[in-house]
DNA sequence: ATGAAAGCGCTAACAA
DNA sequence: TTGTTAGCGCTTTCAT
């Protein structure tokens, strides 16, 4: 249909007025008689205007900072996998002029995090993307940010705030209903194994209760006698875990499914494979490397996993659209969906 | 470190010439004297220059055009996925300049194919993804691409031909295997179904013979014993199917496990639900939205899937790369990742 | 072989 | 309230 693009002039001409007006309307920052806006408005939609944004982005020189803030790959395996999706999202945009600046924090350590909290704001980011660990904490944060109209998107998981420009993660409740059913196999089952790690007993946050619930709910409904046992093991002590894991063994040896909620399932893979032999259904979630080599040898069987990686791109890409354009996401809640690994399928994961 | 970003004209006034002869060597179109050459380089080495991609395609005017070759949506609804994906990687690259247009082609009949390959060479794009689904005419679509210098990207699958910028796909004997084993659950299967179309046995090329083949070699390794049936059922004709499915369970009555290799596992669901009561595991490719439908009742157990959609993205993205911004794609095969939906997880697929 | 200069479409500062 | 104009950094044509 329209063969050239058309641009600020024309409307101009159409609308009997100068660029400077039209510029004026288009960005609406008032200073425009309402006659003039309606001539305006009306040229646009005749014309059908499409804005070029080369042409803005250079001649504005707009450039965007996007901080994200994230718990440092050191503290848990789990955000090294995000360093990949930030490099990406880096040179993705790059080209648009969006520099991306990541800022960690030791994921157990609450000063640790309130420090990182005040380098990010000190920076005047254009967007922030979280990773929540520490609830208050992160409220403070976001309202601050909020104040200060920085837009921000919460990656994992998310607080209660609604000024969130984005929320990118997997839906908690479901992956541990889903669990259920990888675990059973659609199968009714006696008695099974919870492994939790140590830190959860003492009162800290714990981000997978909610997937616990939807696990729980899933054996009520799809296995009802099922016997339930929990044990905690430290994951900074190898020999406690071992003593743990054979205690209970000894007395419950017809146990043969188990499941960690947590990411770190492969603590528990150097008791499974000292004593192999027994054939068990063992469930996890997360692609760690050391979680996807378990799959691989057998002694897991399914991990549930998400990327991490396209979490954050995801968020810097929405950060971006936001500085640069001007453009809201489509939606607000993404819930990113959930991939069931096995040893057959990972590889091209 | 830098502070400015540097321009050619920094790099001219360090080299002592002219922005034109910066340019010219930055673009390596010759008329440039050995020694200017040398001057031009080593000043961007010093100064790191980094082209502003806005700068030159405003001044360039640069526009691409991509054209998207796969079989009509009209042709059966596994093509229609991929739609939206064309929807969003247009919407994505549309502000850069690039137009996409989509021609598509009935996938059972040779003649429409020729027509259409036509019709992507006669609008001289400069850039084509293609969907190959007849081999040989194929290859002579991307023989003559590569002799006019247009870059192409395979989808789906692709044909013998080394000059492809690049390919995104799922891995088809792997995805076989792994459909053994979830068919299977790693359990030992005494007899089981395999359902087919008949244009299989017509001799027409079968995209999915390698998928099976991966199959057959799970069973052949994990189950070894198994006895597999075969039945041909004509997708056009519903009451044919049903006669089929009806004869061969009143002879084998305990088969509890059945799969189909290509997306049309929706085409057995009526008789399934029509033969309720009876515990079975079945299993199929691509999230079709009657397939989906079928999961979600719980008649069909698992759907092994790609994101159609992402594919074409992809495709789209890499051409619109190279065309725009030079750029050639990380990879030249990309395997996707192969999506295990259930019930519990499709609603976030 | 090299330089000069006119845009590309838009933004923003300044004039009127 | 409106119009004018000088760039933004690069491409491309035309002189030299």
């Amino acid at each position: 249909m329209k063969t050239e693009k058309t641009t600020l002039m024309d409307i101009a001409r159409r609308a009997g007025l100068s660029i400077g007006t039209v510029d004026r309307v288009l960005h609406n920052r008032g200073e425009v008689s309402r006659k003039s806006q309606e001539k305006v408005m009306q040229a646009i939609r005749d014309l059908g205007y499409e804005p070029n944004m080369h042409a803005s982005l250079l001649s504005s020189g707009r450039q965007a900072l996007i901080a994200v803030l994230i718990p440092s790959p050191a503290s848990g395996p789990f955000w090294s996998l995000s360093e990949e999706g930030i490099g990406r999202a880096a040179q993705a945009t790059a080209p648009l002029g969006v520099t991306i600046r990541k800022v960690d924090y030791d994921q157990t350590d609450l000063d640790d995090f309130r420090r990182a909290a005040r380098q990010v704001l000190d920076m005047a980011p254009s967007g922030v993307v979280v990773a929540p660990m520490f609830r208050h904490e992160t409220l403070g944060l976001v309202e601050e940010l909020h104040r200060r109209e920085i837009p921000f998107v919460f990656i994992d998981s998310k607080v209660e705030n609604d000024s969130y420009l984005a929320y990118f993660g997997m839906p908690m409740y479901e992956s541990g209903y889903l669990c259920g059913d990888l675990l059973t196999a659609g199968h009714a089952v006696g008695h099974l194994l919870i492994v939790r790690i140590l830190s959860d007993r003492h009162g800290q946050s714990d981000p997978t209760a909610s997937r616990r619930e939807g696990f729980m709910d899933y054996l009520a409904e799809h296995s009802p006698g099922c016997r339930v046992s929990q044990v905690f093991i430290d994951p900074d002590d190898p020999a406690q875990t071992r003593q743990v894991l054979d205690d209970f063994f000894k007395e419950n040896p017809e146990v043969r499914h188990i499941v960690m909620f947590n990411s770190r399932i492969y603590l528990i893979v150097p008791w499974l494979e000292s004593n192999a032999g027994t054939e068990r259904r063992v469930v996890g979630f997360d692609n760690l490397e050391a979680n996807v080599e378990a799959l691989t040898r057998g002694t897991v069987d399914i991990l549930i996993a998400q990327h991490p990686d396209e979490q954050v791109a995801l968020a810097v890409q929405a950060l971006s659209d936001r500085a640069m354009l001007d453009r809201e996401p489509a939606r607000k809640d993404n819930f990113m969906h959930m991939d069931i690994l096995t040893r057959y399928n990972v590889k091209y994961y």
